[in-house]
DNA sequence: GGTCTTATGTTCGCTAGCGTACATACTCTG
DNA sequence: CAGAGTATGTACGCTAGCGAACATAAGACC
């Protein structure tokens, strides 16, 4: 079924809109680890993640990294192509390997052009988006280690299939920008209490509802931004 | 002169297009302090700052509040708009009085759909604030007091004319999502090298060479940004 | 089955920034 | 010019998270 392509930006696109793209819509696999997009560099496509998720990471002079924001199956990774910036100081990684389809940047900026419910649909969108970046900056003030281990997991586990997560502690370390030592303290309380079970890259959530409540306020209010500007399914 | 608004987006803007929404700008004096939106409020009017400085905040559900980005008159406050989202679940506060323009909501969004350069440049700045939002994140990570305090009033200082800022302590704590205290001890240091000089909610800076070389590299990434999403001025 | 690599656990001293409490000092107002 | 209010300076103990060094353990590879 054409209307089951397994992303959300491109599942709830009106049919004459999807007809346009689908010709240069191309399914590609993404690795764990794959970097979509240097900072700095003009990008050739953008990607729509179907089962993978993707890191937007910002690495300092020094080597340090802090996570920007994720994209999951909710959305579009490179949005600079069609806000007109070609570019980011920031890096695309796979943070968990899958699926997804590519479209070429020209493709994309024409068919944002030329269509405003693609626009209007992008630039929503887009504005989740800024909402879960507003959101790290503020976790990333005044949240402790627990408690943004608890957001990390939470947000990516709602771009997954299943409640299990394939990712070493140092990664998650990389991407929430702390120690690994960090991590594995956190990681720690968490399974004492049953919450997760942790091997070896290898995170199984054991009891959701408990990570919800050990978590802080930020995951509720990118959650229920995202709900409120993204539409759960394509209009009849 | 209709070219000297004040605004760098308005200036830039095309004559036929500025033409379009001349009718409806309408001059507001944003005094210190004054809220331009609330979070989760639907916006009534965009913003263009001309002399007044505005910080978008998130504020915590205990009081807490961490800034997520400043406008000056390179930018305008109320995106959501155009966006598509209507409201933020952040608060537009102005941080330096002084005077913009305003527009009502159903014109901008009108204009925004209809003229494609218009449309063009708004999403250019709007990158350009995701990558000062995508900064702060970084910054509040990683960088001391003492350097984020730095980027902060060359942030400030490059939306004003003059090297002096009018802001007490308090309210530089507010913004940083830190507490008093620290300012004062960050503003001591600097103080005593001489770089800036700071008496009751005066602060003149004095050395903003030695400014910028105290900041991490956070600011410098925004400002190239900046510069290189936004012509500096209106084509001929 | 033994060795190598990678992932996780543990320890220790250190520092930035927090929370709290209070001291000073400028400025406005009556 | 005295007193109130506001802005800034100072001190002290506390904790989270850092940096570094090292210990264990689980797969992987031969």
């Amino acid at each position: 079924m054409d209307t089951c392509l397994g992303n959300g930006l491109l599942e709830v696109l009106p049919n004459t809109e999807l007809l346009h793209i689908k010709p240069f819509l191309e399914k590609v696999e993404l690795p764990l680890g794959k970097t979509l997009y240097e900072s700095g560099h003009a990008l050739s496509h953008v990607y729509f993640p179907v089962t993978a998720i993707v890191s937007l990471l910002y690495v300092m002079e020094n080597g340090d990294s802090a996570e920007i924001a994720v994209v999951g199956n909710e959305g579009i990774v490179g949005i600079a192509l069609f806000m007109g910036g070609e570019s980011t100081p920031s890096r695309a990684v796979v943070q968990s390997g899958g699926s997804g389809y590519r479209l070429p940047a020209k493709i994309i900026r024409q068919e944002f052009d030329r269509s405003l419910p693609f626009m209007h649909l992008l630039l929503r969108y887009t504005q989740a988006l800024i909402t879960q970046m507003s959101q790290t900056a503020v976790c990333n003030r005044h949240h402790s280690l627990d408690q943004q281990l608890c957001r990390w997991l939470l947000l990516s586990l709602d771009r997954l299939q299943g409640n299990e997560l394939c990712m070493t502690q140092e990664l998650i370390a990389n991407m929430l920008g702390v120690r690994r030592e960090g991590v594995t303290n956190a990681a720690l309380n968490l399974q004492r209490e049953g919450v997760i079970s942790y091997s070896r890259g290898h995170i199984k959530v054991l009891d959701r509802p408990a990570l919800e409540s050990r978590t802080c306020e930020c995951y509720a209010v990118v959650k229920k931004e995202y709900e409120r500007l993204l539409p759960p399914c394509r209009p009849q």
